[in-house]
RNA sequence: GGAUCGGUGGUCUAGCUGGUAGGAUACCGCACUCACACUGCGGUGGUCAGGGGUUCAAAUCCCCUCCGAUCCA
């Protein structure tokens, strides 16, 4: 029998064949009826090339969720959108173009960078759909859009308005050569020679202790010394007070466990700031802040005689006058992990600055109650959310002084400063528009300045689930879609991007934004360790996936990604899982050849090969309930490979091919194989949709299968048990033979086992028994 | 300092409501050319991180220690 497919083996390229008909055919167009189920997709970065190859194999996984909905009924809101606010495009322009960002025209600027995003942008939409995601990309959206950013200063206006923002200064990161507060993403940690200082504080009563530090230049804003609560040395001075040297002032000694014993003197004195250790002992302990730092990066008027001179300059002086009144002990000279900022690469001083902050205290009780009713893939991960719940203890600062980003919507009197909000449902930037509010409200002064600060990043991003719903837009569409069903996302931004969502979503709706969130680990390079340019261990999966094709990847990434859990990317591994689809192709070759047959009277080995096939179709809907793919993927290439083509194929080839059998043994039989092979594609569809569809298309039907439902269980009477026999028996078969040193088709001579005599004719023929 | 996850043949991974340690890859050997060399079969290789406990029985449950990854401070 001649096989209806041809080629001995899958060729990706007929993939963008495929890709084509998809797209032409608009088959995963949203309509908004019936069983909806809403994706509240990330949007991706594109902060640099390459790609990380770990997010490539996350947007599979999210594509296989939504064709794992389709299948079953539901319909499928997939947005697709890039996230294009915030600092690390400003740090690539700079770098691109080598200017600095204030000293260039703001809205030139803003120019380059949305240009740099651009050519960025481009390669990760070819990337994501060369992967076959079967999202909505003819309506992808931007998240420094005119109609996002305004959906942000709306939602900002409608919380101003309800009273949760307010101006306070609190300790924030400072990078006081650029002028401007800086993220914790924007600090990188380098080992400098620095000197540790062992000062001599005095002790009423009391013998001197020595208090070992990197910042002496601190010791005016010195407010308590602390002392591990375990350290026997220094237990009978816990609760004296001790004498600043220089300064003649008091501050109280305490007992606290993060003073490490075995580091320097085992003693801590705690500035504000010297660290951010500083700024949560300060908060903790309730001290009072001294400020000994300015904005131009000089030592305040509290410094004394240090008054205006530089942190570095300041630091000299002190130790030379602690030396000479006899305050030192000694000087060792250690490398010390010093924050840097990553953009003028001067070590960050910490000063209380003014920002605006989002009131989130009062409703931590409320997120935890909405945290809680969301079933969490894999549930292990809702601990990431309760933790971090319990540990929230500052309301969020959302001022940025930074320009890629949205606009902080507010313009002051210039009389009297009040602030002013406009109105909502408009896209505002104070830096260059006129004011849009004529007379200040306080002073009727209807002189105005803009606000030129924008908002931190996750303003933008924790609004999604209500911009891929249209609210304020679209009621009609938004009460369809909101909440949306699930957020996909990566296990690292629980704490930010989850969680500001939930706040932000429950102040505007009253609402949880979805019902279920979906975690994933990420990817590391093959031996473990985290990709980064810096260690040269990035893959970039263009070049993977041209090579391999979608399908390849999509079920590398199906079967080496465990929900939840980090995953390694290795090429090997991926050039590898290539078989696996070589061997589907061949297996439907093999069937090609045969006709298709609605129906058959099935013979005891096609039983036996149904009933397996039940349980495999049991444990695929497992594994898609809980959208871990990393089930139905090993469980299906298992089957496939190991049961299926090893033994059962083996088993019925004399029957199929009908010689020596009736028509009614051969039917059952033909029947069988196609009946097993279009459940597999079925059941493989959301992981390989390119390779199912064309052997669907080619085998079963003139339609795609991605209008196909998943199958159901048929509750088989269960041949199972006979399984292990009939492996074991083949197997000493093949062994007996090899040790004979017979061929696999030479006749032999072995009895088959009584248990097995239903199969008896198919085992006969299948080893040539006498 | 805190949290989460992990430590199983050279490498990677499954097993973890306790009952002979499974698979992948690499390596070695053999075979066939039948849908498939992108094949099939077989083999070498493991004190399941270490220690203690519970049990007739522990990779699996409990405790401690060590190591690694990540996040928070």
């Amino acid at each position: 029998m001649e096989p209806k497919i041809k080629e001995t083996a899958w060729n990706p390229e007929i993939e963008k064949d495929i890709l084509k008909q998809w797209q032409d055919s608009h088959l995963y167009d949203f309509h908004p009826e019936g069983d909806i189920f809403v994706i509240d997709t990330p949007p991706p970065y594109p902060s640099g090339r390459p790609w990380h190859i770990g997010a490539a194999a996350h947007y599979s996984q999210i594509d296989m969720i939504a064709r794992t909905a389709r299948m079953s009924g539901k319909n499928v809101l997939f947005p697709i959108g890039i996230d294009r606010n915030g600092l690390p495009v400003e740090m690539y322009t700079e770098k691109k173009y080598n200017i600095r960002m204030r000293e260039t025209d703001r809205a030139e600027f803003l120019k380059m960078c949305s240009n740099a995003l651009d050519d960025l942008e481009a390669e990760m939409i070819e990337i994501m759909t060369s992967l076959g995601l079967s999202g909505d990309f003819s309506n992808y959206y931007r998240t420094d859009s005119k109609e996002y950013r305004t959906l942000t200063q709306s939602t900002f206006i409608e919380l101003w308005k309800k009273g949760a923002i307010y101006l306070a200064n609190r300790p924030t990161n400072y990078d006081w050569v650029t002028g401007t507060t800086i993220a914790d993403a924007e600090i990188t940690y380098v080992e400098i020679p620095t000197k540790l200082v062992y000062m001599k504080f005095k002790i009423k009563d009391s013998e001197d202790i020595p208090v070992a530090s990197t910042r002496p230049e601190l010791l005016c804003a010195c407010q308590t010394i602390i002392v591990n609560p375990e350290d026997e040395r220094y237990a009978g001075v816990v609760g004296k007070k001790a004498v600043i040297p220089l300064f003649n002032r008091e501050v109280e000694i305490r007992a606290h466990p993060s003073a490490e014993k075995e580091f320097g003197s085992g003693t801590v004195m705690v500035c504000s700031y010297g660290d951010q250790k500083d700024v949560a002992l300060f908060r903790e302990l309730k001290l009072q802040e001294i400020v000994a730092i300015g904005k131009d990066g000089r030592m305040t008027d509290v410094a004394g005689p240090y008054t205006g001179l530089k942190v570095k300059q300041a630091r000299e002086k002190i130790i030379e006058d602690l030396q000479n009144q006899g305050f030192v002990e000694k000087i060792d000279s250690i490398n010390h992990r010093t924050p840097v900022s990553e953009r003028s690469k001067i070590p960050i001083e910490i000063i209380p600055l003014e920002e605006y902050y989002l009131r989130q205290m009062d409703a931590v009780p409320k997120i935890r109650e909405i945290g809680s009713k969301i079933t969490f893939h894999p549930p292990m991960h809702k601990q990431i959310l309760m933790n971090w719940l319990d540990s929230i203890a500052i309301d969020w600062p959302i001022s940025r002084r930074r320009y890629y980003g949205t606009e902080i919507p507010i313009w002051y009197c210039a009389k009297c400063s009040e602030p002013h909000v406009p109105e909502p449902g408009k896209y505002y930037q104070p830096w260059k528009d006129p004011s849009p509010i004529s007379k200040c409200t306080k002073c009727d002064s209807n002189d105005f300045i803009g606000e030129d600060r924008t908002f931190d990043t996750w303003m933008d991003s924790s609004v999604s689930p209500l911009f891929v719903s249209k609210y304020k837009q679209d009621d009609e569409f938004f009460k369809k879609t909101y909440p949306a069903t699930l957020r996909p996302q990566s296990k690292d931004i629980v704490r930010t991007w989850l969680y500001y969502t939930i706040l932000r979503c429950e102040q505007l709706t009253g609402k949880a934004p979805w019902s279920e969130a979906w975690i994933m680990g990420y990817g590391v390079d093959e031996h473990g360790t985290k990709m980064s340019k810096s260690k040269g261990n990035v893959v970039d999966p263009l070049p993977v996936i041209q090579k391999f094709g979608a399908d390849t990847f999509r079920f590398w990434s199906a079967s080496e990604i465990n929900l939840g859990y980090d995953f390694r990317c290795s090429e090997q591994k991926i050039e590898t899982t290539k078989k696996f689809l070589s061997k589907l192709w061949n297996i439907s070759r093999f069937l090609s050849g045969f006709p298709v047959l609605k129906s058959g009277k099935p013979n005891p080995a096609d039983n036996w090969i149904l009933s397996e096939l039940d349980k495999l179709v049991i444990e695929c809907k497992k594994g898609y309930s809980e959208y871990n793919f990393f089930i139905p993927a090993t469980a299906i290439r298992e089957f496939t490979w190991n049961l299926f083509a090893a033994h059962y194929i083996e088993m019925t080839k004399g029957r199929a091919y009908g010689t020596g059998f009736s028509e009614e043994e051969r039917d059952g039989t033909i029947f069988t194989l196609h009946k097993v092979l279009s459940t597999v594609l079925l059941l493989l569809a959301p992981i390989t949709p390119f390779i199912t569809d064309y052997l669907w298309q080619n085998l079963y039907s003139d339609k795609t299968i991605h209008n196909e439902r998943f199958v159901k269980e048929e509750d088989y009477e269960d041949w199972t048990i006979f399984t292990k026999e009939i492996l074991e028996f083949n197997s000493n078969v093949w062994n007996k033979k090899k040790e004979a040193g017979l061929s696999l088709k030479d006749s032999i001579n072995i009895q088959i086992p009584t248990n097995l005599a239903p199969f008896a004719k198919d085992l006969q023929v299948m080893h040539n028994l006498k």
